[in-house]
DNA sequence: GCTGAAAAGCTCTGCTA
DNA sequence: TAGCAGAGCTTTTCAGC
């Protein structure tokens, strides 16, 4: 931490967060600063931590992954050796983006998985996640419509 | 589409998806360009919509978002004004960083809603989810652990 | 901690092959 | 479609406030 961030520090990150190759004179004349002191700000941000990295987004539908599916999995056993290898196997496929550890469920993990279409999501189960040991139940469900999906995530306003 | 990707194009998205303010000139020399072909190249796949966008990734716990949610909403009826109103207040919140339309569960939107702690959560759900005309239920899981979040998808393996 | 100017580096475009 | 070279722009560093 040990920086404390100030209104213009905000404004830099929540322009960034949506326009990640924002020009630094750009983004400089943006938040009402000379194009100096916005990249000692961005330099300092990234080395304490607030940023995370940079990515590029990519449209999934241009690479033929039409299928998002969220799928619930409970476990029979929870012995730290198993999750470990559970998480491990989950961290290792491409198509899995997102896994959590839960609670408040009946399940244990939620995997968000993308894949071409319905074929290659039973390739999935099939091959990857139910070769998996300990695997006590599985429940999936079908993204029909995407109506919003953003990496921003809500910073105080200012 | 009308664009044939080849190795190569796969290989600067691949690393522009991980690194997205990677510079062209280090970006040509990993894929084994010069610098010119290669800024072509990637303004032609984001002129074919390939490239969605760019993004800053910010890390929540330096700005104490501790809390992950994944709300299950059923809704009453599902008149098309019905869902679109709910769409468009989901959407227009920043706490929720994934919406979606959800097929092969009970619920019918999932969303997935991120902030500082329990007492912003329950501020979320009374103000600004439960305000919202004919819900019929709701079922809250919390994320104990994210094991994987990333926002690269798979691409084929060139 | 900001500004402004200068140096270094990067990107882009047209040209050649 | 790649590589080269020059023009233009961006970033960064440094002195001064």
């Amino acid at each position: 931490m040990t920086l404390q961030l100030d209104d213009i520090d905000l404004k830099i990150l929540a322009l960034l967060q949506q326009h990640g190759r924002l020009a630094n004179q750009e983004l400089a004349s943006l938040v009402g600063l000379s194009a100096s002191p916005c990249s000692r700000r961005v330099k300092a941000l990234e080395e304490a931590g607030f940023i995370a990295g940079y990515a590029t987004l990519l449209d999934p539908k241009h690479f033929d992954l039409q299928l998002t599916a969220y799928i619930q999995v409970r476990l029979e056993k929870h012995s730290q050796a198993i999750l470990d290898a559970f998480e491990l196997a989950m961290s290792s496929y491409d198509e899995v983006l997102e896994c959590c550890l839960l609670t408040g469920s009946d399940a244990d993990y939620q995997l968000k998985v993308l894949v071409c279409d319905m074929e290659a999501f039973k390739r999935f189960l099939l091959e990857k996640l139910t070769t998996q040991q300990d695997i006590a139940g599985i429940r999936s469900s079908f993204v029909l419509k995407q109506v919003k999906n953003q990496t921003a995530i809500p910073l105080p306003k200012s």
